[in-house]
DNA sequence: ATGGGCCTTGAAGTGGGGTTCAAGTCAAGG
DNA sequence: CCTTGACTTGAACCCCACTTCAAGGCCCAT
């Protein structure tokens, strides 16, 4: 049932996507398992293509590679994948929800942003520091004030 | 009408919620201007607030600190922060959007990871690489094989 | 036997965003 | 006068995830 490892690097590189020094890097920092070895040069079981695409699945879930490590050794040891994800994903959830947050608010930052003429930070909500109200206010040494005061207003053109 | 400079640089890391050897850093790297002195020591005015305020924004915003310092070097120039802005918010909006994305996507893996009793990563979907489905095939050298298949096992307990 | 292509290694480099350190200056307070 | 505390500097260091490089090895086809 054991085939023998046929793949190289390059072709494990070519199929998970990623690059032959990414491979030998997670290999280094321990998030792959030493293949086995034909004239010097790695072989791969196929097996190893899930393994990539968990790393890459766990790596854009935002977990760090030193996280995944530890889901990979959780998950290769005794207890079976049990408390260790669970608890890590938890922990985890808490970090993304508020990565989720943050885009959200840029996105529509960035949506007013894309609309906005206004001609200097001063007058313009996008500039305001979080607790300081728009204008107004401690303007002495902001740039060149102009009228208006809304993001609202259209780009010029 | 010019207030005189009145914040030491500890004053302003305090206000703005940053480390000292942050904002020196912005002004090696020409986010900030570099301020008047007193014996040697930064004075700021607090417009300098305002703007650490808007650099925080804009990181959160997943702008770099290179792509900041063009929307401030634009805003301070000539044009008054028009194009300058509104095209690198465009061009920003389509990364934040993948961004956003992901960052659902993976709120939903940790989600299920969060609730997953499986016990091994063959027989998980969690596990899948993108393009294989979940279990059977290629099972050869998966960690040992219990049967079940989909993440809605609960945790034991 | 020569060239091509793929592999090997360790060390160093990259980019981004800082922090830390040693050694020194300065003004105020006791 | 001396200490205390906040500031100054440049250089070095940190983390992260890699990539690049030089020098070399091995097999295969021509």
């Amino acid at each position: 049932m054991l085939e023998l490892p046929e793949l190289t690097i390059g072709e494990v590189a070519r199929r998970a996507g990623v690059a032959t020094s990414s491979i030998r890097y997670y290999e280094r920092v321990g998030l792959l398992p030493e293949p086995e070895r034909s004239h010097g040069q790695r072989r791969y079981h196929t097996d190893v293509l899930g393994k990539l695409g968990f790393i890459g699945v766990a790596q854009s879930a935002g977990f760090k590679l030193s996280e995944i490590k530890e889901l990979i050794d959780g998950v290769d040891s005794s207890e079976g994948m049990g408390e260790q994800i669970r608890s890590l994903s938890t922990r985890k959830l808490d970090e993304v929800e508020a990565l989720l947050e943050r885009t959200r608010a840029m996105k529509g930052w960035l949506e007013v942003a894309k609309e906005c003429g206004c001609a200097t930070p001063a007058e313009c909500a996008l500039f305001a520091a979080p607790g300081e109200e728009p204008p107004e206010a401690d303007a002495a040494l902001r740039l060149v004030q102009v009228q208006g005061s809304d993001c609202r207003r259209p780009p010029p053109g």
